[in-house]
DNA sequence: TCCCCACCCATGATATTCCAAATTTACACA
DNA sequence: TGTGTAAATTTGGAATATCATGGGTGGGGA
């Protein structure tokens, strides 16, 4: 799972360390796929192999020859670079990416629970407050509280480990 | 379950140490995840593996690219920082969250069942004062009665176990 | 032949882990 | 109920390991 936020540098090549803990995410992989975000935010999504095997069967639900196929498939699977770390757990960002996300001399990398992001770093802070004010909005947090309980619900089905009422051994 | 009030100290390297009943209360895991309260009260939540697995299902079952989602996975996943306990139950406080925290030489560690809450201690205790008074409201009172009577009939129905009415191992 | 790319090694800074002491807390016994 | 002992927890500091970053070299393609 990718979590949390990191900063990091393009070097005089077009290197860039991916951070350690998302190294640990990709679990032991090396290879790294990187496309524009679908929803036109300016940032690139990221994710290992998993994520694109998920992605592949995804994909591969929608009808064939169909329009919203389609447009996936060439968003996410055409536009998408095929990159490979070395072995310091670095990847060289292509050119047409970096300009379409605007991507200088440092970035961020944003966790997104199954990908990460990756920002240019005044953008990323735009759209942090952003999605902060967003986030803050009553309709918002109720909406969390509905699903949280929801899920409290399917514990209760055993669908996810149930916090126990009495004894310490939950987080 | 994380219950009561502690305080504790940041010292030069900008580590604390977490309650010992927290970290029974974290079931014996070391990571922790800490970020700053969704609704904007100022302090910083934290929990386990166990509230952030919570979450993450919580999140995956909101609608996919929906600006609620959006805006609750940047504040939840990659708004966190996921730190590690040290062994003697230490761990470092990044700047950022400290900054967004206010939080100085000493903080606060306040129990909220799944998670628990670091506060700047004058915070903590405006917060206190106010949610004391929120408390003794009737409207408050009612709801809480309400809510009691309801899980009262749960228990009946055997959804959690029931209090004894004779000898004195509950609390 | 030249240039670009992938691979390899080196280094400084940072973070983490480990060890040791002191304070506090809990417990047992008088 | 008070005191002494033991354990646990909270501190402080130092050694170690990890990571981000920079540069260099060889192979392959243009």
């Amino acid at each position: 799972m990718f979590v949390s936020t990191y900063e990091s540098a393009i070097d005089a090549k077009g290197r860039v360390s991916i951070p350690a803990p998302f190294r640990a995410a990709l679990g032991g992989g090396t290879r790294i796929f990187l496309w524009p975000a679908l929803d036109g935010s300016g940032c690139l999504e990221g994710g290992g192999e998993a994520l694109m095997a998920m992605y592949r069967a995804t994909l591969t639900r929608l009808a064939p020859q169909s329009e919203v196929r389609k447009a996936l498939v060439t968003r996410i699977i055409a536009g998408s670079a095929d990159l490979k770390m070395d072995e310091t757990g670095r990847i060289k960002l292509p050119e047409d990416l970096c300009t379409a996300a605007e991507l200088t001399d440092r970035i961020k990398f944003a966790g997104n629970i199954d990908s990460f992001q990756i920002w240019n770093p005044e953008k990323h802070a735009a759209f942090n407050s952003a999605m902060a004010t967003a986030a803050a909005a009553p309709e918002t947090l109720a909406a969390f509280g509905r699903a949280y309980s929801e899920v409290l619900h399917q514990q209760g089905a055993g669908a996810y480990p149930a916090p126990k009422l009495v004894d310490g051994s939950e987080g």
